[in-house]
RNA sequence: CGGGGUGUAGCGCAGUUGGUAGCGCGCCUGCUUUGGGAGCAGGAUGCCGCAGGUUCGAGUCCUGUCACUCCGACCA
């Protein structure tokens, strides 16, 4: 492609909007623009990239015996009101009316049309095992859009769905797509963890996600680099610190004026955070309850709505008025002793002695609190894994760090199957409910993934797997005659040898051409300079500061090998 | 949804005590230039987010509203 003739333009100014390097080179070479928060238009050359990744995806998704299909993005309410998922969506679901004033979605996921399409077209056990997927426009009304496309509220996404006999047959399917996953993401040349993650609102047995390790990641992840232990922050088990225990001292209530927090009480007191238990109002469900974790601990709250068996939505750390009614005191001095609400205790609690909590008194704190002070309603594991805590499974130090979550597989179960009565005939004649697993992997945010660890300070450096256009071909000077028909030779013999090559006869100054192909970040470029005369180009790659100056069929032929060497994937 | 910030030319921004809107970049024309975002000359571009109000007069003051964005609770 000629760049004269594209719809092509970089800004020289990073938007304001943007905070991100991934967003902010987005926006800045050119490859899409804002419409709405949360909505963009792909131009040109970010289309291709985004093609890219998709294609990708969909070779991988072949090869491991999936089928591609396509639903529609606006669906009728029915199936969703038949899994219970009308509801459960709320506001994220983008709704609306057809003229006769039926009740249609833009399509957030498509579990139920997925299985409504398996009941409908599959009857027998011999039409199983069956992985089928999509690429196709979801919508989800974000509260929050976010980081341009990492976060939006139409989003491209590859959506699998397994559908098996038994478990085991599941286990297979899973094992399948984590190995696509694998290659997808190798493939695109991204650094990524896979992490046990929180099965959530969307049921099932297991599930893991593939996370990109970068600063503008929304999740915190904790990993151990010495068993390879991974876990998404809201999952990650914790192992309660030993103390050295002591015999009980004497209950106390001491006088903490105006001591009110953690630091406050550090302060106070001269003791160490270790030796406090916070005591944590939350309304879960309409019901306030207590949580206590140790000083220095966070509370984690998928944890405590799984243990409590309610939505994360439907939990919340209480209003002030809340926790005065229920502690009697202001906030800050909730503690566990004589409180009428049930407590849950992590289970560091149990490890403490002599320990500092609130007494339900406003500018009062117990000391020499020990377990047979107050009953706990249950102990369990509540708290938020952090940077140096102890790895679950072998006992070293974990490292946490944050992630873009780019890919989730699930082992869903039936919950699909079973709500929307989809079964099948098995060899006995008689009616079994299929198990169904999910696979999704957000096409926008892999790519703004891969900007994020493939960039410098002049632009985005692509893999030649996700660049739009592999080389670029620079003449310095199109006024040249030399320069310009070298240039074009070389643009003709890489098209012709199949590489996707672009050619850049602006009428523009060179620094402008070498600015513009360092910001779009193409893998190979080749200058036609001073010595187009003599038929010698200059060879550089995107990702190296050197370049080499060569006779024109050399630099062209280099540049083919190492582009087919790129793509060339050898599996780990 | 709670809490901050910002809305002025395509982009980045300035705009004083209220007096009829500017800078840089980009864009168009011409000439010169051509190895890291060129120079000169000329030119186009604004419902100052929107709606009310105060005022002789509002980009500026008041009220409301909308949008965008960042920080927290959800997800690919």
């Amino acid at each position: 492609m000629k760049v004269s003739k594209m719809l092509f333009k970089t800004l020289r100014e990073t938007p304001a909007e943007a905070e991100t390097v991934s967003h902010q080179l987005m926006l800045r070479a050119g490859l899409m623009r804002k419409l709405a928060s949360g909505v963009y238009s792909y131009l040109p050359l970010g289309l291709k990239s985004l093609h890219k990744v998709e294609q990708i995806i969909r070779e991988e998704m072949d090869a491991a015996g999936a089928q591609e299909l396509l639903m529609s993005a606006i669906l009728p309410a029915e199936y969703y009101q038949e899994s219970g998922r009308w509801d459960v969506f709320g506001p994220e679901m983008f709704r609306l009316k057809d003229r006769n004033d039926r009740d249609f979605c833009l399509g957030p996921t498509h579990e139920e049309i997925f299985t409504q399409t398996v009941k409908s077209e599959v009857s027998s056990y011999r039409q199983l095992p069956l992985t089928l997927y999509q690429i196709q426009t979801k919508y989800r009304d974000e509260r929050r859009p976010r980081f341009g496309v990492m976060r939006s509220r139409e989003f491209m996404m590859k959506d699998a769905y397994s559908f098996d006999r038994d478990e085991a047959g599941l286990d297979a399917s899973y094992q399948q797509m984590y190995k696509a996953y694998c290659r997808v993401f190798d493939r695109l040349g991204l650094d990524y963890i896979v992490v046990d993650a929180d099965s959530g609102a969307m049921g099932g047995s297991g599930s893991q996600e593939f996370m990109v390790k970068s600063e503008s990641g929304e999740a915190v992840i904790a990993f151990c680099p010495h068993c390879n232990y991974a876990a998404n922050d809201e999952k990650a088990a914790c192992v309660p610190e030993k103390m050295a225990p002591e015999a009980p001292k004497k209950l106390n209530k001491i006088h903490t004026p105006k001591a009110g927090t953690i630091e406050e009480l550090v302060e106070f007191l001269g003791t160490d955070s270790k030796h406090f238990a916070k005591t944590l109002i939350y309304v879960a469900a309409g019901e306030p309850i207590a949580v206590m974790v140790r000083g220095d601990r966070e509370v984690n709250e998928t944890k405590l709505a799984n243990l409590l068996g309610v939505n994360e939505q439907d939990l919340a750390l209480a209003e002030a008025d809340v926790v005065t009614q229920v502690t009697g005191a202001r906030v800050g001095f909730a503690g566990p002793i004589g409180l009428s609400v049930s407590v849950y205790c992590d289970l560091e609690i149990a490890e403490m002695y002599n320990y500092v909590v609130g007494a339900n008194d406003t500018d009062y704190h117990y000391e020499n609190v020990n377990a047979s002070d107050f009953t706990p309603a249950k102990i369990a594991d509540l708290r938020t894994i952090t940077n140096g805590d102890v790895c679950p499974r072998c006992g070293q130090a974990v490292e946490t760090t944050r992630g873009v979550e780019v890919g989730h597989i699930f082992k869903l179960g039936t919950k699909y199957t079973e709500a929307l009565d989809c079964t099948y005939l098995d060899e006995n004649g008689k009616a079994a409910t299929p198990i169904m697993g999910c696979y999704g992997i957000g096409v926008n945010r892999t790519l703004a993934a891969v900007i994020e660890q493939y960039n410098d300070e002049n632009g985005i450096i692509w893999p030649v797997s996700a660049a739009p256009y592999q080389a670029v071909v620079v003449p310095v000077n199109c006024s040249n005659e030399e320069q310009m028909q070298l240039a074009e030779k070389v643009y003709n013999e890489l098209k012709a040898q199949g590489i996707e090559v672009m050619l850049d006869d602006r009428n523009e100054r060179p620094g402008v051409k070498f600015k513009d192909a360092d910001l779009i970040g193409i893998p190979v470029r080749i200058t036609a300079g001073k010595m187009a005369g003599e038929g010698i180009v200059e060879y550089k790659l995107r990702s190296q500061q050197e370049s080499i100056d060569l006779p024109a069929e050399e630099a062209i032929q280099k540049a083919v090998d190492w582009i087919r060497g790129e793509l060339k994937f050898e599996e780990k």
